[in-house]
DNA sequence: GACTAGCACTCGGTACAATTGAGTGCTAAC
DNA sequence: GTTAGCACTCAATTGTACCGAGTGCTAGTC
């Protein structure tokens, strides 16, 4: 027992069984069956028999990376199996058709950019038939470019907010005073002056009058520097999301992970959380979710001129194809960056 | 065959007939099995041998509202049969713990107007456990409080628009000229001047001059017109997806329904044909969507001073529990009414 | 004439045993 | 170290019998 020292820290395997864990895990994820020795040793390069395939596979169940569903039955891949596949993974590249859909795509996509990444969101489900993830950025960084406080009511008035990056956030204020014309568009004029070019976060100086306007102000500010950035969620779209019903064949799991996506917040914190961890796949309980346990998650990050800018994501059953997947990702995220991007060195030219 | 006159324009049963297939509803929808005549004639207030049931079930289903899984099974429900049941209805009334629940979230609730609407579905979802479906008002009949466009870079100016009822909407433009601060100020002036008051299908005298401005403004109207109110889907909030699982047993029937939930316009078009039609309730094939032909579709339309100011909306199974699920959109219909109609009473008061 | 008790019949569901076969672990020989 | 051979395990399948819920029909009763 403690002859054969087991490396606990060592993710390394001897050439032949890193060679049969692949091809279990790839034949896994093609037929959804466990795997036993006699295919294992028919398939590719092996030139050993089922019984070292099988005196291997014994290893390699001890060694947790896979497990069996029965004693009479093939292996499986655990969570282990599968992160030492994707870790070993040579890096694909999307297919030819998909790749000239994908470029259709962003060639004809028009709109605002919540209708393209809400797009961009269904096309990359297409692409995989996975539930896919599009989190465009946070307007964290973004300064302000206009803001307006319009008069709905004596009661009601809006504080409309333009980005630089383009977006638009309005809040309500509810003063307990009735605000008649004049006073609202002073305060506009003052809130403009005071935001334009700040961020959300920049710290603000308001004015410490009493008179209605100043209220106002404050109160509008207020609200603006409430809102998270992070938090907001209004930045994420999920499409594709019936594929979960045919990624996994238990009623019970499609009800658990479409529980957890309806919390985009929950998704978010998901997607963010990996991409602080530099993780690009997210296997089974790798990703912390109990409910996801069945699940793979695949991140790709938009960048644009080195600042991150949101990110794409897609999840799977843990027997997903990676490879399609973080391709489609990889792409995907490319282009959206380019597309964004793009259109911003061209204009800062 | 045409002795006994079988009057299909008649939806009338002798009253011995209604009770039975009410008993056979009403328990097929609380045990999801087949009934059988024993448990009707035991059941209720049907003072009748299980042998005289079994002949008016023949007949029952005869007319089309019962059918028979297989011969030495208890009856269901068919399409009509829950039609019948429903248009006999005694309408019900929410359960108190419901409607304490529901006074609860509207009493707490703030935010802006999308924000409550998603909650709102939510609440719906949880308070019937099933997939509820929110749809604001449309801004077809909104005024324009403030046109203002905003130069977000020299190739890219942003129409922000408010409507009286409180909605902001966007429109990118990309003019194939330069676009400087002043006359972005300057068309932004005169959108201004153009718009406020008029509805989105107001027509507007657009200047027919060919300066920069003139051409800016031309495009901002054109893409403010060009929104279809009905189809934008930016104003329909779906909660509760996840119930979708739990309302059907069959894996692929909730992929099915699934996929139409994701097309917010298929929705929208459902809830709105539903509504013209005067329908509250569409049960299988009569929502016209032959992958929903497994659901019921509950809606309750939100009125606010007499004019249509969106709707609720609740799918579940056909078998799902009517009354409640109607007692739950009626009574959130008018909560949302009174949450947002009140406040505006007050205002103009 | 309407109702019902009685009865033969149907057929899905369950329980059980037998069989099959994919796959294993072990061992002895190469 | 590898492998052929073999006994073993166990899920899945098949077959059989049976149960029982529920039916349709008929003959008799009120």
């Amino acid at each position: 027992m403690a002859r054969r020292a087991t490396n606990p820290a060592s993710s390394d395997l001897d050439a032949r069984k890193a060679t049969i864990l692949e091809a279990v895990v790839s034949e896994h994820i093609d037929t959804a069956q466990p795997v036993g020795s006699s295919s294992v040793a028919s398939s590719a390069d092996i030139g050993v028999s089922p019984a070292t395939v099988r005196s291997e596979m014994v290893s390699l169940e001890r060694e947790g990376y896979l497990a069996q569903p029965h004693t009479s039955a093939g292996r499986i891949p655990t969570d282990k199996g599968y992160r030492y596949f994707v870790d070993h993974l040579t890096s694909g590249v999307l297919g030819a058709v998909q790749q000239q859909q994908v470029s259709d795509f962003f060639a004809n996509v028009r709109g605002e950019v919540e209708d393209v990444l809400e797009q961009t969101s269904t096309l990359l489900s297409q692409l995989t038939r996975y539930t896919a993830v599009v989190m465009g950025a946070t307007h964290a960084n973004s300064s302000v470019l206009s803001a307006q406080l319009v008069n709905i009511d004596a009661h009601h008035q809006l504080l409309v907010t333009v980005f630089s990056d383009g977006a638009v956030i309005k809040h309500s204020l509810t003063p307990n005073f009735d605000v008649n014309y004049e006073t609202c568009a002073e305060a506009s004029r003052q809130l403009n002056a005071l935001l334009i070019g700040t961020t959300m976060e920049t710290p603000v100086q308001v004015p410490s009058r009493h008179d209605h306007a100043a209220v106002l102000v404050r109160d509008a500010v207020a609200a603006l520097h409430a809102q998270q950035p992070t938090a907001d969620g209004d930045n994420v779209f999920i499409g594709g999301s019936s594929r979960v019903a045919d990624s996994f064949e238990g009623v019970e799991t499609v009800r658990k992970v479409l529980s957890i996506l309806e919390q985009e917040l929950l998704v978010v914190s998901l997607v963010e959380d990996m991409l602080k961890r530099g993780l690009s796949v997210a296997i089974g309980s790798e990703n912390g979710f109990e409910p996801l346990s069945a699940c793979a998650v695949v991140v790709a990050p938009v960048t644009i001129d080195g600042a991150p800018a949101g990110a794409v994501g897609l999840l799977g059953p843990t027997r997903m194809k990676y490879q399609e997947a973080m391709a489609a990702a990889g792409a995907v995220s490319q282009h959206l960056a380019r597309h964004f991007g793009g259109d911003e060195e061209n204009a800062n030219h």
